[in-house]
DNA sequence: ATTTACCGGTGGAACGATGCAGCAAGGTTA
DNA sequence: TAACCTTGCTGCATCGTTCCACCGGTAAAT
């Protein structure tokens, strides 16, 4: 194995253990620039690193944050969990990769597993309203940040939650179909008891209301499977049988506001699987700006995220959180989304008689 | 903290430490079933977890393995890793992701720190010919799984390689694409410095020879930026400026073979840029079967790689590897990619008249 | 004249779990 | 009845690191 040890490395370099410590660990000032570079050499020499497990038990700390997200196949995951490790490695931290399918039981059990192993931060991005189930570790002592979900009532005191402001997304990407001239609009999501989603709705619902319009006129297609509520694995099959249930119907919406872009690329394929035209017959917006949006034929209007912005942010103040002892209260990072407009959306057919 | 320690709970079930130990270790055969049931409770009652650095530090063993990848933000990768953490989880192992880019030297660091973390098994996804940045540790004891790798001469000699063949797709893509009559072809990749770039590349130029053409007269493709010349972290937008320049020629393509799904998702784009029909003017060939595929405007034909089998597979091996203490020499698993005919390839324009 | 604060280090007790050696009490055999 | 198991448990050294207390000598501050 191994085998190297700060003991080896002491003998080495002819002092003791507790020096070779002192001057791994940012205590160079206490000994002789001689003894620095004699050190140096030794841990050169013999190629040694630091035991992490034995640093650990003795210090408690660990180098390493949790990730929990719904699904990391789903491209808008995937990306953040990038640019998250991305700036973990900038700071030295490891990112253990977790996947919750937005289950409360999984996600307690992810975290009791990660409060094991000795990690003290997690990023929790499931969005679900309630943190009942994970609010004992948290009085443990777990560091919680939430990504893509609001400050609630009844949150525990120190969990910081990054966002972007999903109502004014919503209301912007619906906002933007009204003034097309459409007016039978329909909303497309899985299972809206998260956050982000009831807030994305409210969105949608808000533009109606300041257009004057009566929201309750507005079509919502809310599905999902029972086992698999909200569409994590599978966002796009999601929006494909959604596209399909909705066109069939006799009074069919003539714009589609879907949940997330994932959902929105499912519905654009519904759409052309009816024989009909996106962005002509039928306008789609979705939700992220994934990468893929601008590849799509035609390519998906949208609402962008800032995602690397978050991802870095998300990290920062977990980051902030497990090295200082001070557990102020709760912070909050609300984002302002941005529409993307691209050719997924176009007048509403009947405005254009 | 945390705090619970396995002398509080010996003392709670009035026991040793040593008992508890002997319970927690699958050898509850050495106590009485009463003492067993009052080391349970005790368990229970104060909420125990057992403190997995300190027992790494003894035993050296920890239920971790690296995963290092590309990039995450790919959804091939964002899938692979899903199903990898789900086969992992099922054993009580834990992932940690690592983002390489493909570059020798962050592999290199990267799986240094996971053996100073205690890590001594790792899913190696980089594909890169040499594996010599990495020997060193491979000799140390880290056990290594490389996926979308085939054996090399001069690998490690316990290295496990799991891939897909890679001739056989990219031949069953180029062959189909000359079935339909295409004679120009395009072959659109980053570097082809991979292993599996090359053996796709390698199918490619097979299928000409075996229909009795000279593959001196395939276009071949092969850009990238010079900071990221395999253009992991944005395919599609490689292949988006493959089509332009491609299309940009007097004696242009009517067919293109991607070298993966992204890459070919791009080229789409740039052909529908060009004011051209995918599938009609120019027919298009992906690599990977990612979700998207299905989805996009046309569907893109592509050589699906059984993923979910791969990924369990992958983490089989590992495991068998990590746990036992027997070396075996080199094993190989080759799998048979798939052709999926979609409609982004189509009849030649010029074999039509 | 006494206290204090360095200097460049060393010694050694933790951190929490493991697993081997060993130990009493009782059972079996010769 | 001595010699030897077996059973069910305990004691203790150990893993590699950290970090506090402390060394004896000197110089500055009180």
């Amino acid at each position: 194995m191994s085998g190297v040890t700060i003991y080896q490395v002491a003998r080495e370099a002819g002092v003791s253990p507790s020096t070779v410590s002192n001057f791994l660990n940012g205590r160079p000032g206490r000994m002789l620039p001689q003894t620095r570079v004699r050190i140096a050499d030794a841990i050169d020499r013999l190629g040694y690193r630091p035991n992490r497990a034995a640093r650990q038990l003795r210090t408690g700390r660990i180098q390493v944050i949790g990730l929990v997200v719904p699904s990391v196949a789903n491209p808008f995951w995937g990306n953040f969990a990038r640019y998250l490790e991305r700036a973990a490695l900038a700071d030295g931290y490891h990112v253990l990769l977790c996947n919750s399918e937005r289950e409360p039981d999984r996600e307690r059990r992810y975290l009791e597993e990660l409060w094991a192993d000795g990690i003290r931060g997690v990023v929790l991005c499931s969005s679900l309203p309630s943190l009942d189930h994970v609010l004992p570790l948290v009085e443990t002592g777990l560091s919680l940040v939430a990504f893509d979900r609001t400050a609630q009532a009844g949150d525990p005191g120190t969990l910081v939650n990054i966002s972007v402001d999903n109502v004014v997304g919503a209301h912007l990407a619906t906002a933007h179909l009204l003034e097309l001239g459409h007016r039978r609009i329909a909303f497309v999501s899985g299972s809206l008891r998260s956050i982000n989603r009831r807030e994305r709705f409210r969105g949608f619902t808000d533009a109606f209301e300041q257009a004057g319009l009566d929201p309750a006129g507005a079509i919502v297609w809310s599905g999902g499977a029972e086992q698999e509520p909200y569409g994590d694995l599978d966002a796009a099959g999601l929006g494909r049988r959604a596209a399909h249930e909705l066109l069939r119907a006799t009074d069919r919406p003539t714009a589609i506001v879907a949940i997330n872009d994932m959902c929105a690329l499912g519905i654009s394929a519904g759409i052309r699987d009816a024989g009909l035209r996106v962005g002509q017959d039928i306008s789609v917006v979705g939700f992220d700006d994934i990468v893929l949006a601008d590849l799509a034929a035609p390519p998906l209007t949208t609402v962008r995220q800032p995602i690397a912005d978050m991802a870095a942010a998300a990290f920062r103040h977990l980051r902030s959180r497990i090295e200082s002892t001070e557990t102020g209260p709760s912070q909050s990072l609300l984002l302002r989304p941005e529409l993307v407009v691209r050719a997924s959306t176009g007048p509403a057919p009947d405005a254009r008689e």
